[in-house]
DNA sequence: GCCGTTCTATACGGCTCCGTACATCAGGCA
DNA sequence: TGCCTGATGTACGGAGCCGTATAGAACGGC
């Protein structure tokens, strides 16, 4: 038996989603994967039967980073309801790793009915998260459901964006939005 | 002098962004629009430099058509703010064309940024309309600000998510948080 | 009917990528 | 030492694509 390999799977699957965040799935190429590893592609089809079985594999390591490990975190460092939305979202979708993964796969089951099936799957235990904290403040079961759209969409949405807010920040805006969502009080002078 | 070409070059265009649309920049291939327009690609090359050229010409199509087309005619129609704004959300958002080119483009943008500077010039174009129709019912600045911010990753987000609201259908929650952000009067049980 | 212009078809060289076949190399073990 | 096993390097055939070169077809003007 021989030691540790020197690329072993996981590294290919490590290299598969950091492309597949810069360029899409069109980007998770066999050679262009090894040639980054500072390998050939001699050892990539011994893990895996074809370029599709690393696309499956990526898919399935994302799945679990982004739901059961931030839930689990979540659920561990505990907080008041409000605090436990802001930290989920800070996980999924600050960092380099996870948000730009998100946005490609987002994009990509646009046009890929396996992977839409999975993203929904993601986005449905997330958004229990979201109805579950806003719950605990907004009584009108209608009006919560609005209001985790809303925030849902804003986690989306947002890094979708890169809008000129004057002489606001983002985090500025973005921070005013959080309170009109999460009905915290600030001044409200609307006609 | 010869009548109308078999395959003008706008017919390149609009089946490039058909290509874009439906499977993003990578799948915008000379041979394969050829194909789909029954033509080899001999022409091609008598009305683009290279596929760059037809790139930059489909982006110019899409600003031109995504913002003078949509603004002139939400101005023409009229109508009150709030009536406006959804409009415009309807031209730009609705329909088989401009949403799925729309989110294409918004990835594309991510990972390209001669794209991304247009997609700023577009989406500054729309937000000034958010904020000036939002402003005629909100006095506050900064509210107006980030509750065009919400509208804005609403249309965005929205697209790019795909939700189970269970009794509730998609158009239902959509509308009540239209009303949240545009202040339409509804019953608020929060608290 | 003939000419020139314009668009199109065909053929080519070069490149990149996939997946396979086979050679090579390194370390554990007898 | 020399064998065995598994990872890696190398080479290949096939496919798709880009951009160029060149020939042919369609059409208006004469």
């Amino acid at each position: 038996m021989v030691g540790t390999p020197r690329t072993p799977r996981d590294r290919w699957v490590e290299e598969g989603l950091r492309a597949l965040a810069a360029g899409g799935p069109d980007a998770v190429r066999v050679e262009a994967l090894a040639k980054r590893l500072g390998v050939t592609k001699g050892g990539f089809y011994g893990y895996f039967a074809d370029r599709g079985a690393l696309l499956e594999t990526m898919l399935e390591t994302w799945e679990r980073e982004s739901t059961d490990e931030v839930i689990e975190r979540v659920e561990r460092e505990g907080g008041d309801p409000r605090t436990k939305i802001q930290r989920a979202g800070a996980l999924t979708f600050s960092g380099d790793r996870l948000l730009p993964l998100d946005l490609a796969i987002r994009d990509w089951a646009r046009r890929d009915e396996a992977v839409a099936a999975r993203l929904r799957r993601v986005d449905a235990r997330r958004m229990a998260l979201l109805r579950e904290m806003i719950g605990t403040f907004c009584a009108d079961p209608d009006e919560v459901e609005a209001r985790s759209l809303m925030a849902f969409a804003m986690a989306i949405g947002g890094h979708f964006l890169d809008l000129d807010h004057g002489p606001r920040t983002k985090a500025e805006v973005r921070a005013h939005a959080a309170d009109i969502l999460l009905d915290r009080p600030r001044p409200k002078p609307d006609a």
